[in-house]
DNA sequence: CGAATTTGACCAGCGC
DNA sequence: GCGCTGGTCAAATTCG
C-alpha cells in the first residue's frame, strides 16, 4: 500500500489497499459498510453516517496525525465522530469519516433480530435482575451495544483476550454446519458479551463478535506474556474501551503487527513508550504506523 | 461440591 | 398471522 500518492483516495481504500470494503452499500457515505483488514484478518462493521458538519473535525485529525504509512482509525470522543485515514508517505488521507454507530452486523453472520443485552440483564450469574427478557415491554426497541467483530484463522475458536467468560449458549447458524457459541463476561456487573463461531466459507477462519463495553480491567491479562492478536484489536477497536484496556502505548508493536499469522498467540516484548506520539499512541497499532 | 458447560425450550423480531 | 431465525434462559449434566 505504498507509492500510492496523487491516487483517489476513494479507489484506493476499495481496490489496493489492505483495507477492502466487504459488504454494504457501495457509497462510503450511505449507512452501513464492512470492511476486512486482509493483513490483519480483521472484519469490522461500521455505520458511516457522514454529516457536513463533520469536515472541520476532519482537517484536524489531518493536522493531528502524521506517520509513515498505514490505516489509522480515530474517534473523537467528545464529537463522536469517527475517521478512517490512510497515510501514504506521511500524508494523511481522510477516507472515510462519520457518526460512528457500530451498530450493524456482518452479513454472513448476521442475525435478523436486534438485541439490547444491557436493558435485558447484568449477566450476574445467569438471572435476569431488573428487566426479564420475559417482562420487557412489547414494543420497546433494543438498543444494540457497539459491536466489533475479528475474523481470525484459527484452530481454536474461543481465543484467549484477558477476561473470563461464561458460554450461555449455543446455537445452529442458518447456512452454516458449525454453531455459534454465546459467552458473557463473568464479571456480574460487566454486560459485555461475545459470539463466536467458524465461517462457513472457510473453517478456519474464526468470527469473533465482541458486545458491549467491559466496566473492569482484565482478570489476569499478561503485561508481558502471551496474549492474542484479538485482546489486542478488540482493545484498540472499541474506540472508548480501548483506553481503558489499553492505556497510551501500552499494546507491544509485535502483537499488532499486521502480518498474515495463524492465529493465535504471539509472544509480547517489554512494553513500548509511545507517549511522544500524540493522539496516534493510543489507536493506531505501532506496527501499522512503522510500516 | 461448586463452577462451568450443554442443550432443549422459549421468546422477540422480522419478512412474507 | 405465521413461520423462520437469532438470542437467551435455565435445568440437567459434566468437569475440576
Amino acid at each position: 500500500m505504498e507509492d500510492k500518492e496523487g491516487v483517489d483516495p476513494a479507489s484506493e481504500f476499495t481496490s489496493d489497499s489492505s483495507w477492502a470494503l466487504a459488504g454494504g452499500p457501495d457509497s462510503v457515505s450511505d449507512s452501513v459498510n464492512y470492511f476486512f483488514d486482509k493483513e490483519s484478518n480483521i472484519l469490522s462493521e461500521f455505520d458511516w453516517n457522514l454529516q457536513p458538519d463533520h469536515a472541520e473535525q476532519i482537517d484536524r485529525f489531518d493536522e493531528l496525525d502524521r506517520a509513515d504509512t498505514g490505516l489509522i482509525w480515530r474517534e473523537a470522543l467528545a464529537a463522536r465522530i469517527a475517521v478512517l485515514l490512510l497515510l501514504l508517505r506521511g500524508q494523511p488521507r481522510v477516507l472515510l469519516a462519520g457518526r460512528l454507530t457500530c451498530s450493524t452486523l456482518i452479513p454472513s453472520v448476521s442475525s435478523s433480530s436486534g438485541e439490547d443485552p444491557s436493558e435485558k440483564y447484568t449477566g450476574s450469574g445467569g438471572k435476569p435482575p431488573e428487566i426479564p427478557s420475559k417482562a420487557r415491554k412489547k414494543g420497546q426497541k433494543r438498543i444494540r451495544q457497539p459491536r466489533f467483530a475479528f475474523m481470525t484463522k484459527s484452530e481454536v475458536e474461543h481465543l484467549e483476550d484477558g477476561y473470563r467468560w461464561r458460554k450461555y449458549g449455543q446455537k445452529a447458524v442458518k447456512n452454516s454446519p458449525f454453531p455459534r457459541s454465546y459467552y458473557r463476561c463473568t464479571n456480574s456487573k460487566c454486560t459485555v458479551k461475545k459470539r463466536v463461531e467458524r465461517s462457513s466459507e472457510d473453517p478456519t477462519i474464526v468470527i469473533t463478535t465482541y458486545e458491549g463495553q467491559h466496566c473492569h480491567h482484565s482478570v489476569g491479562f499478561p503485561r508481558s506474556g502471551l496474549i492474542s492478536r484479538e485482546a489486542a484489536f478488540a482493545g484498540r477497536f472499541t474506540p472508548s474501551v480501548s483506553q481503558f484496556y489499553y492505556p497510551h502505548g501500552e499494546i507491544p508493536a509485535s502483537i499488532i503487527r499486521s502480518q498474515q499469522v495463524p492465529i493465535e498467540i504471539v509472544e509480547s516484548r517489554t512494553l513500548p513508550q509511545t507517549t511522544n506520539e500524540g493522539l496516534l499512541g493510543d489507536i493506531v497499532p505501532p506496527g501499522i504506523r512503522n510500516r
